[in-house]
DNA sequence: TCCGATAAGTTTCATTTTACAACCCTCTCT
DNA sequence: AGAGAGGGTTGTAAAATGAAACTTATCGGA
């Protein structure tokens, strides 16, 4: 299907959108990621109705996000799995997680993760992969790249000059 | 509104997708970000339905989200801005368009941003807190918290066992 | 003073999507 | 043969969305 869903893509942010921006799509990732693998867990896990997990799942295939691997021949079955392309989105899942830990979790958060490696509770971070600090939103500045080829206007910069509290 | 979209929110991402989940919405707060403020010019930008882009402003508000200020007595007036809990959802915009520039942009970022304070072409990176690592999908284990008052069962691990390749 | 434009919505109504439930088909197990 | 699981499809009702029109209010001219 890949029905366009917002008209000015020229923003990663809302191409990444396009795909994993429906309803369920994220959960359904966070469910892979958890290890469920079949039609039946994800349905039971979510609640999702199955015609709609099975539009989902169709459309995150067709994007490449997920695949789906016949692994019994005699009683066809398939299982559902993140692809490398899937597997990209975790930290995008640890962002949301953090977000609803901090803001949407006034009993402290629900599900606490274990970096193994450090051995630490995983409170993940979003910094800068050229210094390591953490991007504030007023010290990013957007400017067009190469990938627009002037379809679409360029937005406003991420902080226009004129922020002023 | 607030209307519950997910049953299972036993999982900090799905209650944040129960704020930031819905279509626009997370377009809106980049428009924020972006420094757009006014309800016009959001609706231009983002070609978004009037109606809609009323109602996801009003959920915002609602949810905290989004602060909705008079700033003009004689012709009234209002702009939207980020609360703190809004701005803090910069990391998972991040997120979002760091996968959207590696994985739905074949020509290129659209749009590049500058990291002033470092002077670097910012490349979002999430990170543990605790080690500085990138957490990968099968280094992380989710175990319940004490958010879970065991009123929704707990999914399986975030990387169940049997991740056998 | 009347006309039009701008701003910021709200209302109305047609069109899409979603949701829910029921049904179907193929195996396997007993 | 009958039951049950897996993996969907089909039909229909409910909700979300979009386009356009309508409000209210101010300002800037002609």
């Amino acid at each position: 299907m890949a029905t366009k869903r917002y008209e000015n893509l020229a923003c990663s942010a809302a191409r990444a959108l396009e795909v994993v921006g429906e309803r369920w799509t994220m959960l359904i990732i966070r469910d892979l990621f958890y290890g469920l693998r079949r039609f039946d867990e994800l349905q039971r896990d979510l609640g999702v109705a199955r015609n709609i997990l099975s539009r989902r799942l169709a459309d995150l295939v067709d994007h490449g996000v997920v695949m789906r691997q016949l692994y019994s021949e005699s009683p066809p079955r398939h299982e559902y799995r993140l692809t490398r392309k899937g597997e990209d989105l975790f930290p995008v899942l640890l962002a949301l997680m953090a977000w609803g830990d901090r803001w949407a979790a006034p009993d402290g958060a629900p599900m606490v993760m274990t970096h193994t490696g450090c051995d630490q509770d995983l409170r993940p971070l979003v910094v800068c992969s050229a210094c390591g600090e953490e991007p504030l939103p007023r010290t990013v500045f957007a400017r067009v790249g190469p990938g627009l080829s002037d379809a679409a206007p360029p937005p406003s910069p991420v902080s226009s000059s004129d922020d002023e509290e």
